[in-house]
DNA sequence: CTCTTCCAGCTTTTT
DNA sequence: GCTGGAAGAG
């Protein structure tokens, strides 16, 4: 084992003391992964069969990247034989060996969060509830909270925190939605997300025999990126190791920025109680940065109160200060990010892919994209749509999914009228009513549509009963042919594929190449699964595929291009030079943040991993007038650059200057733009207008603080006019129905005629 | 049943 | 400023 020498004591430390609960706080830049698969690597050479050893990461780009490194020390046979993947595909492997015990069948589907929303849409309309009230992202965060903190439907129901919370929220129904959901779910035979490991827990809890059996299989088990475990996680991992006690959890409190999807930094912060004799291991030297970096971003996150104690340091070069950017807007502030870029590209050599441009919302990245465009600087967009994710992909896969499970009821409904057949949502409702009133799944509706009364016309019924058939047909298939086969014989008998060569517009070409590259996928997957003589089928193909995001990161990394992403989206990558971008009050941190500790302690350590991505250089911008949400806004610079010692900083004279200007600035703008009123109540004091002397308005007559009159809405007055052309709007509060945004090239308004 | 029109909403994201 | 969904028209 050479590489042993590689390594700094702590990391060493952590890499050979296999056994035993052991906490490794890796600090950023400190080589955690190389710790880990080393650590890994030390279990097989003391000769821990790999198949005994099981390591969870929350990606699968991580989960990979580390199988990659495993194979590169001990080769690829041992390697692949690894129970390594994200806790999702991990656990819902196991749920396909076990899914009898909890009634369900071992190929169920998998609902992403989509299918999820759209279930639960359909339950809220079946209840005839306002779907103004129980709106589905709110009622799917709910459940979605209730089952990775394992509280299910029953338990829900009966909980009196919860049963306050809803009905002070006037959402008394949520309990009923969620059993309900639940039970659709069941009935489909398919698991949301959340469920591959609430799932998982329940096998756990109330099958003795089978947690004993995996407590036995997994002698080791270690967890990347601990931090950004929920409970649900927290305790599959827990329970697995509670007869070996070898557990190893690698992660970072400060670098902990997950907690808005249930993620729990108590679940590190709280190990040494879990496991009394445990280890921890601190690596803490940096590699990545400059020291002025690191003893930057260790100057801001010590404002932090929950913490575990460290001292992460750099024997890097000093470097440069980090450079702060004050720009007057938006645009300018993507001119001046861009204009440094091509500066440092073009003078001192700098390859376009050392720059990344990190931003706290998606929204802020169209402004970078058109300063770099108009300078002509090559770069690209992480995030955003994955390829899973698009439409076109989306009714293929759901194709896929009903040939292996007719059951499920999202990928049928998605694709029973993709291409057009003539079935629309009327008939759907019948179909669906049947099948509550029969407590039945759609599918068996659709299988006995003889045997069911009149309410659907002859017309329809056949229409539904061909598709039937079709389905039908592609599942007999399915069970003979490889993947491919089948994923070419149902592009084409679906009619997907006729339907989409007939658009050449740039986007109907784009998707025929989406579905191009999903079949290129299969093709590869059969083809590989053949020659290990593993399962070619479709159905093997699905189980891999639902699980799976973007995959197709690493050819585009390698590319010379500027890289535009979220700071959530670069945790773990490193650039030499890094923009953070949009300092302001109110975006970063956001406006959510600044009322709670805990969510600005967690905004903070977002802006610790933006800032610890840099190598050499880093800059901070805010630009000091800024559209959001189509409204202008004159935002402060953010508190995370006045909070850094300014011995660190490059140009923080600008920030002295700033009140100053901001005040002025502020004056001059409420010259002439009133400010926007919110309110949602109706004011009192708008005048009322004589509905009998009314006369049409031209939009280029409206200024604010008129009193119009809205056929729809009626009477209001105008708060605020923005925009120009076919973008002007106006914010208008009625008298009844509160504030509202209108788009003047469609609303039809009136004023009283003098 | 399908297409157009008209808004409302809007952190972060993996699986 | 863009997108997705709902309502209303064809």
């Amino acid at each position: 084992m050479d590489f042993i020498n590689e390594l700094n004591s702590s990391q060493q430390a952590a890499v050979l003391n296999t056994e035993g609960p052991s906490l490794v706080i890796a600090g950023a830049g400190s080589g955690k992964t190389r710790v880990l698969t080393y650590r890994i690597a030390q279990l097989l050479n003391q000769g821990v069969p790999p198949y005994k050893i099981l390591a969870l990461t929350f990606t699968n780009k991580a989960a990979s990247e580390m199988r990659k490194r495993i194979a590169e020390l001990v080769g690829t046979e041992i390697a692949s034989n690894i129970w390594m993947g994200t806790f999702h595909s991990i656990f819902s492997k196991i749920l396909r060996f076990e899914a009898e015990r909890l009634g369900y069948s071992s190929s169920f589907t998998i609902y992403d969060t989509m299918d999820s929303r759209n279930l639960i849409k359909a339950i809220v309309k079946e209840l005839k509830l306002d779907d103004k009230v129980y709106k589905a992202n709110i009622i799917l965060g709910r459940i979605s909270m209730a089952k990775n903190n394992l509280i299910v439907a029953q338990s829900y129901a009966q909980s009196a925190r919860i049963i306050s919370e809803d009905s002070s929220s006037k959402r008394p129904l949520l309990g009923d939605i969620y059993r309900i959901y639940q039970e659709r779910c069941k009935q489909s035979d398919t698991m949301d997300f959340d469920d591959l490991l609430l799932q998982t827990n329940i096998l756990f809890r109330d099958h003795a025999d089978i947690l004993d059996k995996y407590q036995q299989k997994f002698s080791h088990v270690l967890v990347d990126e601990y931090q950004d475990t929920n409970y649900s996680q927290y305790l599959i991992v827990k329970k697995l190791s509670e007869l070996h006690h070898n557990i190893c959890v690698v992660g970072d409190d400060a670098q902990s920025i997950y907690s808005f999807r249930g993620a729990r930094i108590e679940n590190i912060l709280n190990f040494k109680n879990d496991y009394p004799n445990y280890n921890i291991y601190k690596l803490e030297q940096n590699y990545r940065s400059t020291t002025t970096i690191v003893d930057a971003a260790n100057s801001i996150i010590s404002k932090n109160k929950e913490q575990i104690p460290k001292r992460v340091f750099s024997e890097n070069e000093e470097g440069e200060k980090i450079k702060v950017l004050r720009a007057l807007s938006d645009k300018e502030e993507g001119f001046q990010v861009s204009n440094e870029i091509y500066r440092l590209a073009n003078y001192e050599q700098q390859d376009y892919s050392d720059f990344a441009i990190l931003y706290r919302t998606n929204a802020q990245s169209r402004i970078m994209e058109e300063s770099l465009r108009k300078r002509n600087i090559p770069y690209k967009i992480y995030g955003g749509q994955s390829f899973y994710q698009r439409k076109e992909v989306k009714d293929l896969l759901a194709y896929f999914r009903l040939t292996v499970n007719q059951n499920d009821e999202e990928a049928l409904k998605r694709i029973i009228n993709y291409p057009k057949r003539g079935i629309g949502s009327s008939t759907m409702e019948k179909v669906r009513e049947i099948a509550i009133q029969h407590q039945i799944s759609m599918w068996i509706v659709l299988c006995n549509l003889d045997k069911i009364p009149p309410f659907i016309n002859a017309g329809t019924i056949s229409k539904l009963q061909k598709f039937g058939l079709m389905i039908e047909k592609l599942k007999d298939q399915s069970e003979n042919e490889n993947a491919y086969d089948m994923a070419m014989m149902i592009a084409r008998s679906s009619g997907i594929i006729d339907d989409l060569s007939n658009d050449d517009t740039p986007e109907g070409v784009s998707r025929r190449e989406n579905i191009q590259e999903l079949l290129n996928g299969i093709k590869d997957f059969s083809e590989t699964a053949y020659k290990d003589g593993a399962n070619d089928k479709l159905s093997a193909f699905l189980e891999g595929v639902a699980l799976l995001t973007d995959q197709d990161g690493e050819k585009e990394l390698d590319q010379n291009k500027v890289t535009l992403m979220t700071i959530h989206a670069s945790k773990g990558l490193e650039f030499a030079n890094v923009f953070i971008t949009g300092l302001e009050e109110g975006l970063f941190p956001g406006q959510q943040s600044a009322a709670s500790t805990t969510a600005l302690e967690e905004e903070r350590r977002l802006f610790y991993v933006a800032l610890t991505r840099a190598e050499k250089r880093a800059y901070m911008s805010f630009a000091t007038s800024r559209y959001q949400n189509g409204q202008i806004t004159n935002p402060r610079p953010s508190r995370f650059i006045t909070d850094i010692d300014p011995e660190f900083l490059d140009g923080c004279h600008i920030l002295r200057d700033e009140p100053s200007t901001f005040k002025l600035r502020s004056t001059v703008s409420s010259g002439f733009k009133k400010p926007n009123i919110t309110l949602n109540t109706p004011s009192v004091n708008i005048p009322d207008i004589d509905r009998s002397k009314l006369k049409p308005i031209d939009s280029s007559q409206l200024v604010p603080e008129m009193v119009i009159f809205h056929p729809t809405f009626g009477v209001g007055q105008v708060t605020n006019i923005e925009g120009f052309g076919m973008q002007r709007k106006a914010k208008v509060l009625f008298k009844e129905g509160g504030s509202r945004t209108l788009l003047l090239k469609f609303a039809k308004l009136f004023t009283q005629q003098d």
